[in-house]
Formats: C-alpha cells, sequence, structure tokens
DNA sequence: CTCAAATGAGACATATATGTCTCATGAACA
DNA sequence: TGTTCATGAGACATATATGTCTCATTTGAG
C-alpha cells in the first residue's frame, strides 16, 4: 500500500527523466525508461507523449523549488537570512533547475507564468535585503539575482563532482555572493 | 579577395551554429543554414556531417577562447589581474562558452585535450594570484575556478538580456567574485 | 560577354525517435 | 486456484532529421 495513488513506477520515470534530461535534453525517451527500469510502453502509459512528460517534470521542478524555498524561510528573521536559507535548500534541487534551464521551452502558459512568479520573488526578497542594508544599493537588483541563480547552480556542480558537500558548496556560494572570495 | 580562402559562408555558417547550438543544442541544421542565410545542401559542402560541425565548432570555440585570454594577458603585472582581464575578454565569448557548456559531448580527443588544458591554465593562475595574497587561501582552488567560470557566463546571459553593458558585467562579475555584494 | 565555381531548391533514401497496439507473463489478491 | 491488473517485449506505422544527389541559377573573374 502507498499513501499516494501507485507511485513508485510513476517516480521512477519522473526521476530518471530529470537524471538524464538534465545533461542531454534530447536523450531518446528509451534511454529514459531504461534508466528508470522500465519498458517503453509502460513510460508511454504514464506520460501520453514527450511533451507531457516534460510539461509535467517542469511543473514538478517548479513545484519542488517552490516548496523548498519556502519551507527554508520560515522561520527566519530577515530577508538575508531568508535567501541564504533558500540559497542552502535550492543547491540539491540542482538537477531540477538543470532541467529548468536546458529545456528548450516553447511556452506552456502554466509553466512560464510560475516561472516568472519564481524570478519576481527572488528579485523582491534581493530589494527588501537591500533595504536591511545588506547588499549594496548601487548594485542592479537583475545583477544580485543572476549572481544567485548561477552561484546556486555552481554549487550543485560542485556537489556533484565530488569536490563539495551540500553543506560546504552552499557555504562557498553564499560567502561568494555576499563577501566575495578576496583575502582580508 | 578575402585573407583566407573563401570566408563569408564558412563564417555565416559558423556563427550561426553558435547563435542556434548554444540555445538549443539539438536543433535542426536546417534552422542552422536558414539562420546563416544558406541552403541546406551549402552547408552540407561545409560541413559533411552533424558531427563535423559540432568538432569544428568546438575547436573554434576552445581556439578563440584562449587567443582571447592570451591576447588580455598580453600586458599584465599580476595573476589577480591577468585573471580580471580573462573574464573581461571572456565575456563576449558567452555563446562559445554555453556551446561548450551544453553541447552533450561524446568525448572527441582533440576537444578533451583541449578543454582539459584551459581548466588547468585556470586553476594555475588562481593558484598563483593565492600565492599573491590576492585569494583566500582557505577557499578551494576548484570552488574559486568554477565560481570564475559561472560568473562569466552570468555575465554574458545579463549582457544578452540588455540589462548591462559588457563591461558593466565584467566588473560587476569580477567585484562579485573578489568583494561580493554586500553593502560594506 | 563568357566561363567556371558556388549556390539554392528540391527530390530521394535512410536512420532514428515517437506513439500505438497486441500479446504473453507475473504478481497481488479474493 | 482463478482472476485481475500492471508490466515487458516487440511489431508497426509515422514523423522528423540527416546526408546525398541533380539541375538550374547566380556570381565573379577574365
Amino acid at each position: 500500500m502507498n499513501n499516494s495513488l501507485r507511485p513508485t513506477t510513476r517516480d521512477a520515470i519522473i526521476e530518471a527523466s530529470f537524471e538524464i534530461l538534465s545533461r542531454d535534453p534530447s536523450a531518446p525517451l528509451s534511454d529514459v525508461a531504461d534508466r528508470a527500469g522500465v519498458g517503453r510502453a509502460t513510460l508511454h502509459r504514464y506520460f501520453a507523449s514527450r511533451d507531457d512528460l516534460v510539461r509535467a517534470l517542469a511543473m514538478i521542478a517548479m513545484e519542488e523549488t517552490e516548496a523548498a524555498a519556502e519551507e527554508a524561510c520560515s522561520d527566519v528573521s530577515s530577508y538575508a537570512e531568508a535567501l541564504e536559507q533558500t540559497l542552502k535548500a535550492l543547491i540539491p534541487l540542482g538537477d531540477r533547475h538543470g532541467f529548468l534551464a536546458l529545456e528548450p521551452f516553447d511556452g506552456d502558459d502554466d509553466v512560464d507564468a510560475a516561472y516568472a512568479r519564481q524570478m519576481t520573488e527572488i528579485r523582491d526578497m534581493v530589494d527588501q535585503a537591500k533595504q536591511e542594508g545588506f547588499f549594496d544599493l548601487g548594485v542592479p537588483t537583475a545583477w544580485i539575482a543572476q549572481a544567485f541563480d548561477y552561484l546556486i547552480y555552481a554549487g550543485w556542480e560542485s556537489v556533484k563532482a565530488g569536490e563539495a558537500t551540500h553543506q560546504q558548496a552552499a557555504d562557498l556560494a553564499w560567502r561568494t555572493l555576499t563577501i566575495g572570495l578576496g583575502s582580508k
């Protein structure tokens, strides 16, 4: 018995999809099915078409991202701390981020809307952190958000390469964003 | 008359390839040919197969990267300054970087060797800059190189989005790497 | 103007990925 | 034991990208 309706096969497909498609967005679905330990026909029973699968993955990636960020900010006393916790929470979701970044999206409305909303949230948090005196007011918010985003992905790559733990990568990324890597 | 052998058509194909394939590595060659303003058959006259084209692009991307970096370091008095000039020189080559990063490489030996050599060069420069007292010795070289790489790409995206000039993006990326974005 | 080389348009065969379908198998369960 | 349901294997038709080829047109040098 499972808590949600027949989870394992579907979840295996989804997880395999992230692993495969976040590296090669045009990989054949047979590769995905193989990785999931599932027949190609079964994959099509859960996701009628490649488009269906990709759309589902995009929504899942964004829901997970949003949930992780919200959870990370639940017990926080400043916007700067909220950003720090968000960064830490998002590094383990690097393959989701990679998937969203690499997939050449046609422009599904739901996906686009969710993406725009998340971007806005990050920028708002950065603006608030600026108001708290945490970031230099002279640096454009857009750049801070951009650097935030890319340093998260750099951290994930670093973890994936075995060069750091999640915690170490998060600390390094946050340090880079805030005080840089120069000597004192 | 052209200084090198029949340049324009080949160059148009190469430039179009970087534009198209750095966004969607699986885009059909007909799209590339269209963007280059060239027939699909002509593209195949210059590059027999998709593999030929991709390999050529990879080598070009790395030669250009190497040349730009070397040129940038020609008149420099420290390793830190060399890194700063390299960063500035590489931002306009963002589509080359994007191509190399996104293309799922099979593992052409020449390409792999050139890539490994460039990684080593960057790490060496970072190590030397550490010895100069420029970077914090407690931060792993691998992370500094990683952040260097990703901030270059973030800068290129920022330029592409119209949010900054090349110079501004380079300044922001370098500042982020060295002293961060926090307020004083 | 004349000729040779480069090109564009398009036909063609081929390869690969996709989506559908059928059927046999095996596990869960009454 | 018998039944049901999810699955795997594989056949099949289809769509798309690829690479080759031909031929008419254009371009540029002489």
